[in-house]
DNA sequence: AGTACCTGCTAACGTTCCTTTGCATGTGCT
DNA sequence: AGCACATGCAAAGGAACGTTAGCAGGTACT
């Protein structure tokens, strides 16, 4: 996750959504990258959990995916890390839990 | 910065320095990984600002480098993410500041 | 001299990430 | 039919990252 976001164009597209949801074509032309690679980041973003989305079909018919943040807090610090790594740890041989992705 | 941490033996670093300075190669014994992978870690989180060392003397004089985190806290939100925008793609053209490795 | 610690560097390899290019689908308008 | 705009996927190339192996230097003790 920390992963996820320690990218340029990624946090872009936070700091973008930040200020409201918009759809695939639309947010790549602001943001001014090609479509393609904003998809692929928006799905990493999307797996990582940062962002969701919606497809919508406007009213001329076209299927539009919208694509929001979602709220999420970070509060990182040496201890909070300290904290966190028997969690990270351990989850790696805990068994059950575990979608396909993952993190990385 | 994020780039830095998004690296499970970093973080790992960063969590066993929370827990007091050690040097280099009893830091790599305690983590059960080489001196060698340690010390490149080492030189990017200190690169970053993420830790600090000092080169000291033991009574036996033998050089040792002691690492202690820096201490440092990061709020991670969709907002502040937002609110930093700006300050990290205008430096990016700005002159003037810049050290020398950077971020990344 | 030989062994046991400490540090530092770098060449090399395999792997992952980032980005582009190209083609596929679908709807609506002229 | 042909154009415009929407999405989706995958192959391919180059760049960056992570890791190992091997070398260099130094001091101290047997």
């Amino acid at each position: 996750m920390l992963a996820t976001l320690a990218n340029p164009h990624r946090l872009r597209v936070v700091a973008v959504l930040a200020g409201g949801r918009k759809y695939v074509s639309q947010l790549a032309r602001d943001m001014g990258i090609s479509r393609a690679l904003l998809q692929v980041h928006l799905k990493k973003l999307e797996t990582a959990g940062l962002v969701s989305a919606q497809l919508e079909i406007s009213p001329d018919g076209k299927a539009m995916k919208f694509y929001e943040v979602t709220p999420f807090a970070v509060h990182l610090t040496p201890e909070s890390i300290a904290a966190v790594m028997p969690t990270l740890t351990s989850a790696e041989a805990a068994p059950g839990r575990e979608e396909k992705g993952g993190d990385r």
